[in-house]
DNA sequence: CCTCACTGTGAGGTATCCTCAGTATCGGCG
DNA sequence: CGCCGATACTGAGGATACCTCACAGTGAGG
């Protein structure tokens, strides 16, 4: 293998995975969420009752980080803050009506992008993709 | 094709290009360069004379902001400032000697490492990854 | 030579991250 | 029980990397 061939592979691969996360961002453009607070919005809405400090964890962010994710998903009225019953230091998140309503929404039109990009593949195409890919996953 | 399938994929992409780009940082660490900072430098070093214009145009970036990164790579003595002879209002970028050598090291360190990442792939796995991702490009 | 376009940069703003210090609370141990 | 180190969150303030806007200097066509 040369140098050149590895090269062109590794940028080809980067451009898909921009290519993917430009979608995502213009796929979130209508809800006017960053890929971030998307994240955050899912990781509260998959369990609720997520403290501050378990999301900081989940998106790999310091604790006083995890603060103003909270607060920008708590003025957009997504999620709220309520003391943790059992346990008088920690607050707890839970999605409003509408944060839920959105992450669904979100979930179904991140589905549809991501359906609509794979699908000029065939079956053998992405199924060898997701072999080579694993491959390369440390 | 499920949603389930492409969503896997996609996570699956995702994962491969973080990690393509943890080792970029990771080679780049010994120069203490952002790998944006990185990219401005090969640019000025590619092409001898680049205007700031120029170069705001290659890192796809606000005019204003190829000032800065600018001011940063002179800061660490890889690039000058020169007025451009042809045009009184322009500047011009030019490379240092160490500016250049660090270029070049960073280049090989760079092929070394992408040759390494996709040298787990034989031939055929090589062939078809770039065939399927160039597929995959808008 | 007058005007309009263009080049780079100062001033100042936004978004995200961080560390550090402080307050409230928890939980174990004497 | 009462103390004390650990833990949970947040205010203060800083770094980074972008941006827009305004401006001074310069170029170039009518």
């Amino acid at each position: 293998m040369s140098d050149d061939d590895a090269e062109a592979l590794g940028e080809l691969l980067l451009r898909v995975a921009r290519t993917q996360r430009r979608r995502w961002r213009d796929t979130l453009a209508p809800w006017e969420l960053s890929p971030h607070h998307a994240r955050a919005l899912r990781v509260v809405v998959d369990r609720a009752g997520t403290r501050l400090s378990d999301l900081a964890e989940a998106l790999h962010i310091a604790p006083r980080s995890a603060t103003e994710v909270a607060d920008a998903l708590q003025a957009r009225g997504l999620v709220e803050r309520a003391p943790d019953p059992t346990d008088r230091r920690a607050v707890v998140l839970t999605p409003t009506a509408e944060g839920r309503r959105a992450q669904e929404e979100i979930a179904a039109a991140r589905a549809a992008d991501t359906r609509d990009l794979f699908g000029r593949l065939d079956a053998a195409d992405r199924a060898a993709l997701a072999r080579i890919l694993h491959a390369l996953t440390d």
